[in-house]
DNA sequence: CCGCTCATGTAACAGGTTACATGATTTA
DNA sequence: TAAATCATGTAACCTGTTACATGAGCGG
């Protein structure tokens, strides 16, 4: 039960609505975990209901009406006991390990392109954590910062994801260097 | 419905037995998925039911008897299937990252041993990938292997672990130090 | 007037996790 | 003799995904 643990995390430092909320973690910005719109809804009525979050109608003239978000004194110790209970070990779950594995058996063509197409959005999110990091940092040295700043928690969540998908990036250009060689090689032979 | 291509992407390089499959999978040899046993022996039956995988019966005097199996024609074109068809993006998923998320708003203390361990857990796996990639490339040299190897689908998806496994290490270490510093100076001030 | 953004959900289904169950053999 | 390894599963439960549903305003 770790999406509960995300929002709560996520909340801490701003009040969000649930759509607000939605965006952050589909688009990738709240990268230290992945969730859909639709479980946010139902996680943030459960955590309400539970009390670890209390929400405040905001009335909107030109837009919809919002609910927006805050931790409470209980969300913050349950918060608290989760931090301190044992974490599960992170583990890797993605489709395109799972088709290079099998790449010298099958044809490589379109995994050659889906390779490329990761390369690109793995970039994307690079330039986007690059400028967040930078936002957060402001004036001072990333030494400097994380030193003294206020708040270094979402900065280093944010520096792991950077890592991960300029590992994601790295990798599939890798591979795709590799694949086509070899297929080229295959090619010449015939 | 991914664990089906994962089960035949490492049934390609050799047969294998449920419980065997359940080790390296669990272990996280075959590091470009993870599944737990019970999952693994659900999904072979439902395999070999489907036509994708073969299994037969080796009897063993000193051990029980254990079922081989090894990819069918069928499996091999489902897997051309699969590996043709649009990948899902990958996701983070990770407990450790919520909770440095959270880490200016509640005690550090319990969660830098977290870190410690799974940087060490990240080592033992690092160690691991590393001789078996050593295994795999023989005498060769990596870009030589790469080139001419026989089979590289298991070497990439083992460098991408590999990979992986240094960043999650690397970024523990990091939060570490950074979360260490922070707590002697927040101590100092009192 | 078409598509995008804001805003919030329900319902059905697929997938993953945890707990339970069994039993022989080898190693410390 | 206690613990680990080999070997295979079932059942209940929790989580995550996909499809569907609604409706107002804003920009091109």
């Amino acid at each position: 039960m770790a999406l509960r643990h995300a929002v709560l995390a996520a909340l801490l430092d701003e009040e969000l609505s649930g759509y607000q909320l939605a965006k952050s973690f589909s688009l990738g910005v709240a990268n230290f975990w992945h969730a859909q719109p639709q479980q946010l809804y139902a996680e943030l009525s459960r955590l309400e209901s539970d009390g670890l979050i209390a929400g405040r109608e905001v009335v909107q003239d030109t837009r919809p009406n919002k609910r927006l978000f805050k931790v409470t004194a209980a969300g913050l110790a349950e918060l608290e006991r989760f931090t301190a209970a044992a974490a599960k070990p992170s583990f890797m779950r993605d489709d395109l390990p799972v088709k290079v594995q099998a790449a010298d058996h099958v044809d490589t063509g379109e995994l050659i392109n889906q390779l490329a197409e990761r390369a690109a959005f793995a970039q994307t999110k690079i330039d986007l954590f690059e400028r967040l990091l930078q936002t957060m940092r402001g004036e001072s040295g990333e030494e400097e910062f994380l030193r003294h700043g206020e708040r270094v928690g979402p900065y280093l969540t944010c520096l792991r994801g950077l890592a991960f998908e300029q590992g994601n990036r790295d990798w599939c250009e890798r591979a795709i260097t590799v694949l086509r060689e070899r297929k080229a090689a295959a090619h010449d032979r015939h």
